[in-house]
DNA sequence: CTGTACATGTAAGTAGTTACATGATTGG
DNA sequence: CCAATCATGTAACTACTTACATGTACAG
């Protein structure tokens, strides 16, 4: 307590996210961020066992020591309800400019899991938004080239380009996976 | 002097490369960086105020006092030739896996003018190589899915897929046109 | 007369990094 | 026997951020 969940930093979320998987060690969670998030956020391990503390300071995990006998013994951390639902909050939590860029979008997404289906459809529609102005930007570049920009700043834009197109075609299915999914269950608590 | 070019920040080498494209006053590149690569790096303002006396202390760069009869007089930063060599070698250094991850091959590809081709071409591929073993890890995760891993990270999964797929596409056609410009312009001091 | 663009910087703070320290167990 | 894996942390550092400070000129 004491303290705003809106004031979490991008890193603190994301490891409440990767707690909200399953409960896990700090050394186990430096490994978890590092295959499945490590392309959005990748903290280092020294980080993650400063953040960890922080979260049960606030309520927001929970620590269990655990003895080992072959190993050195370890402490294991879960999510508590209030982690729970600070991470839905951000997860909900709309912003359609965030300074973290694309990468907030796609942690959001990628814990989707917790937070109202609704919410997240939204939290999709917001990113399809950012990368659509983002593509209407680089089509307008690509329009008045400057003749003093070199080819090779033309080919960036490129990629930029292409890489917008295929996010947009991506966004298009996650739609509807999103919402096939609503459909297929559609109150879980009915 | 007293210093190796290679122990620059990427924030200082998109500093230098900015100022490789033509003399700029620190508000300016500013500017120039939101604009052009802002969206593969992004500094603050201060912080390229404050990285443009280090670079002309390095003597990789210029000034020169402009005064202005209706604006503010200003202090234009030009690049040195050492300077543009620091850049150029910089850009045609193949680091296979960077740790400042995708933005800096995309900045080396940016600035690929201050270089030799034949070096482009190489740094081009090495970022064609980390994308593709990017792809493949991907690809493996979704084989091996886990039962455990919710829907929204599968989806995360798909939304990397295609950005790498369209990234090996683009790269593909980025190797033609530098290929053609080089057959274009053989030796620009022939 | 208010806000924006031009123009340059400082000051304070922080989130993150690398390197170091320790130590058991296991596999090649 | 050497390297890797498991396991946790501290210490020192730094690149970068936001907020503040100052001032002119011009457009609405």
């Amino acid at each position: 307590m004491a303290n705003d969940a809106a004031r979490l930093t991008t890193t603190e979320f994301a490891v409440l996210g990767l707690l909200s998987f399953r409960e896990r060690s700090g050394y186990d969670l430096a490994r978890a961020a590092a295959r499945s998030i490590g392309y959005m956020w990748a903290p280092s391990r020294s980080q993650i066992y400063k953040v960890l503390p922080r979260l049960v300071g606030w309520g927001l995990a929970d620590v269990r020591e655990v003895a080992q006998e072959r190993r050195p013994d370890k402490a294991v951390y879960r999510i508590s309800g209030s982690g729970l639902q600070a991470l839905a909050s951000w997860v909900e939590e709309v912003d359609e400019n965030p300074a973290g860029g694309i990468g907030v979008f796609m942690l959001k997404l990628f814990f989707g899991g917790v937070a109202d289906p609704e919410a997240v459809g939204a939290q999709l529609e917001a990113y399809r938004g950012f990368v659509r102005r983002r593509l209407a930007a680089y089509e307008e570049m690509e329009r008045n080239v400057p003749d003093d920009e070199p080819l090779h700043s033309r080919i960036m834009l490129q990629h930029g380009i292409a890489r917008a197109r295929a996010t947009l075609e991506w966004a298009e299915y996650a739609r509807r996976a999103l919402a096939a999914e609503s459909a297929a269950a559609p109150q879980e608590d009915a």
